[in-house]
DNA sequence: CACAGTTGGTTGAAAATCGAAACCGACGCA
DNA sequence: TGCGTCGGTTTCGATTTTCAACCAACTGTG
């Protein structure tokens, strides 16, 4: 996409790499199980040809696998690796941001704690003090992957 | 972006809203600080004509707004409103990923908590039991925002 | 066997969007 | 008077996306 040398932000790569119209709405569908080229592709109304590009991208950054689920014709489907399963927070928070902001908090789904049926929350979690934080309480500072000097600042 | 009747899932409602190439990039500028259209201009690389347009749609979106910093001549920067700032988990879990599975688990800026300097996780958490729940312990259901019945599963 | 249907694509052309550069208005500065 | 800055708008060629047609490898139906 952009091709700066080296992009000193994780939000920045990310999005080079996931970041386009299609590629998250992609990645939901496969949490959602819909794994199939053509349920996708309907689902989405998606054109074919960049469907068959943004699965080929996701599947060159493991991000998806390509399995077969049948043999005789060989079909496969698209599955999600660890490192996608991984987005699983990116896509919760968009989608509570959605309910809360755009659906005018009417939430199309609900996720819900197992236990007590509760909604879930997306909260900045301190693992020392084992207390959620909240944005005020945040600082930035650089971390071991910055190779070029240049200022930053916190979400 | 697409026209379906209503869209039925906060996830898509909110990538027709900020999910292109550019307005996540914008936003995290504008969490660090960089107001300026100039500034952010320079900062991304971006065309001057879509940074218009994309900060347009931001405002328009109530998502930011658009303040005067100066008069003669009068000279505006954009802040986040509380909606805005609201995305602030989505952008975290987004930086995290990138952190863990672009970088290769070398941050390049950290976030930490100001009170003990630990950094920040992003976890799912449950108001009611107060505790931070893990992806195995979560379900999903229909919530009031749903106006026509379709399958659906968490993320 | 012929033939329609399904899946997972590829190809090509038209339409929409993007990017780079030029230009502009209101001012400050000297 | 002339030059510079900021925050844009306009123009136009290049790139992307969309839409429709086509295709290969099978299956199942009569």
């Amino acid at each position: 996409m952009r091709t700066q040398p080296a992009v000193e932000c994780s939000i920045q790569r990310t999005l080079d790499l996931i970041g386009d119209r299609w590629t998250l709405l992609i990645l939901r569908d496969l949490f959602r199980g819909v794994r199939r080229f053509s349920r996708i592709q309907e689902d989405l109304g998606i054109a074919k040809n960049l469907l068959t590009d943004r699965l080929g991208t996701l599947v060159d950054a493991d991000i998806v696998e390509r399995v077969p689920y049948q043999e005789r014709p060989v079909r496969h489907e698209y599955r999600l690796t660890e490192k996608g399963r991984g987005l699983s927070p990116a896509l919760l928070a968009l989608m509570r941001w959605g309910d809360r902001y755009v659906s005018g908090g009417l939430a199309p789904t609900e996720l819900v704690h197992d236990e007590c049926g509760t909604r879930l929350e997306l909260q900045p979690w301190c693992t020392t003090c084992n207390v959620p934080v909240s944005p005020t309480d945040i600082s930035s500072r650089p971390g071991p992957g910055r190779h070029i000097g240049t200022e930053d600042t916190g979400v």
